[in-house]
RNA sequence: GGGUGCUUAGCUCAGCGGUAGAGCGCUUCCCUUACAAGGAAGAUGUCACAGGUUCGAUCCCUGUAGCACCCACCA
């Protein structure tokens, strides 16, 4: 070949660019489509509809302060599959969308977005305007509402980029049936639902031990933890036998290995199995901790693991989990060191002895982790330490969006009853995931799993600021304290409330903070205690009865396995209270999709595949074919060459039918029109895969649907 | 430690008690105005492994291994 001359594919394509004018092409028809539908209002949902007649689904809300990678877009193709089945079949499909602007991701977000941090203490400052160019080293402190107010400045946006996205993928949504899950309609019905779940007694206000993320300063739910392994070490640190004076005397010593030493000064007790032989004679007598000289029995409890370190452990208050079990089964004192701050407090405990004072006082305002540090340096001067900390990687209890380990503190937090605490309730939970079609049929394993291993009530207050606030004040007595055992709630008809700048029923705005007045609940809804209600929001439970009992219970909801135990069981915990009913008959659980290392992808791991560069590609019809291949529950690698398989049908489709269309003429409506043999025996087979394309949709089995019709 | 799923062609996956399938990829050839292509032909598999049931097992049962995930696990 020389210099001049052209590769020959390009020389065809130029010459039957020149013969063939019109040449077919999808590119531009995901936007043609989506204005016509939209004008015709092709996907509006027919209200008329009674019940037997409606097909309703129930999405996920997607974070919209989150970045969608190509995995949402096939998994929001499966319900659209399923809606437009349903809508071949007469149904009237009610096929809304929610945003999810709620809570934490939005707050991150404003932060890093702004440049700003929220201070509740600040006035509200009605000139405020983010800087142009923020800092993220220098946050800007703000006040909450104008936190709030960039927040729901930010959604905005975000949500225009997300509903542009389902659009071009041809989502058949009825985008007049939208909702937010920080919006006025989701702050009424969230706190509606919950004022109903406290008069009934199903919410409750404790003061308990709770898991907390000291980075975000706030308590977590049991749903939002994940283990992990962390690095540490196990120090081998002496207790000492016979109370003496000096700490440093040669007294004997028993052992404990802890791989938190700088929780010894919360240590209430020492606890051995009640059978380990090594510890029996101990039980019931007292010992003082290394450096700091607290008194503290050693007791026995079933718990304690002989084979784990010395068989010998340290109770603190609290440490772990099974510390808390501890705390409340052998009625033990709380001796609190870790602040919210996740710094140790920086006066010395009252049952630090005096003597011990200065040492604590090294430790104090610390945080964990150069508390640690100090308190071995603490307990290397004291004798206390046996030999060196021995290095290890254990598992520690994260919050799912944290990067520190969660500690446990004694607050004040809101609870909803999901069983976790009630063999009965656990057990009407079960029977709801008993109702329910599981898509595929082994994921309702995930939810018996995580109901009958539930160890507490469902947390549902978080300590942050932009989120959907407790529609409660607290009286304050004439000492000014607030009066927790008597909660003043609001009329229902004057929902949604901000107990932070409304004044309850019976009291004036003058009246906030002063003795004999009121106090605002400070703490937000967690953003699954209102997403579980989207069925009731979508439905318009309790603001459009009409519109909820022609959509209610739903027939599907489609959403990612690792959220069962979050947002598909809290959603059958609310509809149990509000509708005596399993929301949905069907739950269909999409897989993941991976990256060709078969890793899952994740904006953190940087193996993402952006939705709109492959959109853009192959085209919606290619993206949404490949996404119909993947059966529920199944993990799928992403492969790009896999797109081009789909834009080539959706090519032929096309162009089948300009053929049909521009060169076999119209068709003759009538079928007794049809008499040739090839074209009875064609319709015959049409007929046969009609017929199982249908059957196999009939079993949400979107995939054997495909190939058959390919 | 408890639980779930998976293991079939180079890749992605169907399938099923009766001689192994699709798409992509690969090889060879044909065609060049419905098709950012099309058509024809072809090669490629101890159906993870080991037992068992059966006339017959890739399929059913038991066990083993590997991979993935869920739950529990902070001494």
């Amino acid at each position: 070949m020389t210099e001049t001359q052209q590769p020959a594919d390009t020389t065809t394509d130029a010459r039957r660019a020149v013969v063939v004018p019109e040449k077919p092409a999808l590119e531009g028809l995901e936007a043609k489509w989506a204005e016509v539908w939209e004008a015709e209002g092709t996907y509006t949902f027919d209200r008329t509809q009674p019940r037997e007649d409606v097909y309703a689904i129930d999405t996920p809300p997607p974070t919209v302060s989150g970045s969608l990678h190509v995995g949402h877009v096939f998994s929001y193709t499966h319900p659209d599959l399923i809606a437009r089945y349903q809508r071949m079949r007469g149904k009237a499909v009610f096929y809304p969308m929610g945003w999810d602007d709620n809570g934490l991701p939005t707050e991150r977000r404003v932060q890093n977005y702004f440049g700003v941090r929220c201070d509740p203490s600040l006035p509200y400052d009605p000139e405020f305007t983010p800087p142009d160019k923020p800092d993220p080293k220098k946050q800007i402190p703000i006040s909450r509402p104008n936190f709030v107010e960039l927040c729901e400045q930010l959604v905005v946006e975000d949500e225009k980029v997300f509903e542009s996205l389902w659009h071009t993928l041809g989502l058949s949504v009825d985008w007049s049936q939208t909702y937010t899950t920080a919006g006025a309609k989701a702050r009424e019905i969230s706190q509606r639902a919950f004022l109903r779940n406290f008069a009934r007694g199903e919410a409750y206000l404790a003061e308990a031990p709770t898991v907390w993320d000291v980075t975000d300063r706030t308590a977590v739910a049991q749903a939002e933890i994940e283990a992990r392994e962390y690095p540490g070490a196990y120090h081998r640190v002496g207790y000492h036998l016979v109370p003496t004076g000096s700490t440093t005397d040669a007294a004997e010593r028993i052992y404990v290995e802890t791989t938190r030493p700088e929780l010894i000064a919360s240590a209430v007790a020492l606890i051995a199995h009640p059978d380990d032989e090594r510890y029996q004679r101990l039980f019931g007598t007292t010992v003082t901790s290394p450096v700091f000289g607290v008194e503290i029995p050693v007791l026995a409890h079933e718990a304690a693991e002989p084979d784990k370190g010395s068989g010998l452990v340290m109770c603190c208050t609290f440490g772990d989990l099974t510390d808390v079990t501890w705390w409340r089964e052998l009625d033990l004192p709380v001796r609190t060191v870790v602040g919210r701050d996740g710094r140790l407090s920086r006066e010395t405990p009252e049952w630090i002895p005096a003597a011990a004072a200065e040492s604590y006082q090294r430790l104090a305002g610390k945080t964990i982790f150069s508390a640690r540090e100090e308190m071995v340096a603490l307990l290397r001067e004291h004798g206390d330490l046996d030999g060196e900390p021995k290095p290890t990687t254990r598992m520690a209890n994260f919050y799912e969006r944290g990067d520190k380990p969660l500690e446990i503190v004694s607050t004040r937090q809101w609870y909803i009853r999901n069983g976790g605490r009630d063999a009965g309730l656990r057990g009407e939970m079960l029977e709801h995931g008993d109702e329910i079609t599981w898509l595929p049929a082994h994921m309702k394993s995930r939810y018996d799993n995580w109901v009958s291993g539930l160890s507490c009530d469902w947390l549902i207050s978080r300590q942050r600021f932009f989120g959907i606030p407790f529609p409660v004040w607290y009286p304050l007595d004439d000492e000014g304290e607030p009066d927790y055992a008597h909660p003043v709630t609001p009329e229902e008809r004057s929902l949604p409330v901000d107990p932070s700048t409304d004044a309850p029923h019976g009291y004036t705005e003058e009246q906030r903070g002063v003795p004999g007045g009121f106090i605002g609940d400070p703490d937000v809804m967690d953003t699954w205690a209102t997403s579980s209600l989207t069925p009731q929001i979508a439905g318009g439970w309790s603001v459009d009865d009409d519109l909820f009992a022609r959509v209610f219970p739903m027939d599907l909801c489609t959403q990612a396995h690792e959220i069962i135990r979050t947002w598909l069981f809290s959603r059958v915990v609310r509809a149990h209270y509000e509708n005596h009913a399993t929301p949905w008959s069907h739950a269909m659980l999409s897989g993941w999709i991976l990256d060709p290392d078969r890793k899952k992808m994740s904006k953190s791991k940087g193996n993402v595949v952006v939705p709109t560069e492959i959109l853009e590609k192959y085209g919606a019809d290619a993206v949404r074919w490949r996404a119909a291949t993947v059966r529920p529950g199944m993990d799928s690698p992403f492969d790009e060459t896999q797109m081009k398989v789909g834009r080539r049908l959706a090519m032929k489709v096309l162009n089948v039918a300009r053929l049909a269309l521009d060169h076999l003429g119209a068709v003759d409506p009538d079928p007794g029109a049809i008499t040739e043999p090839v074209d009875l025996a064609l319709i015959a087979r049409l007929a046969t895969t009609v017929d199982e394309a249908t059957s196999s949709f009939e079993a949400y089995d979107y995939a054997s649907a495909l190939e058959t019709a390919e």
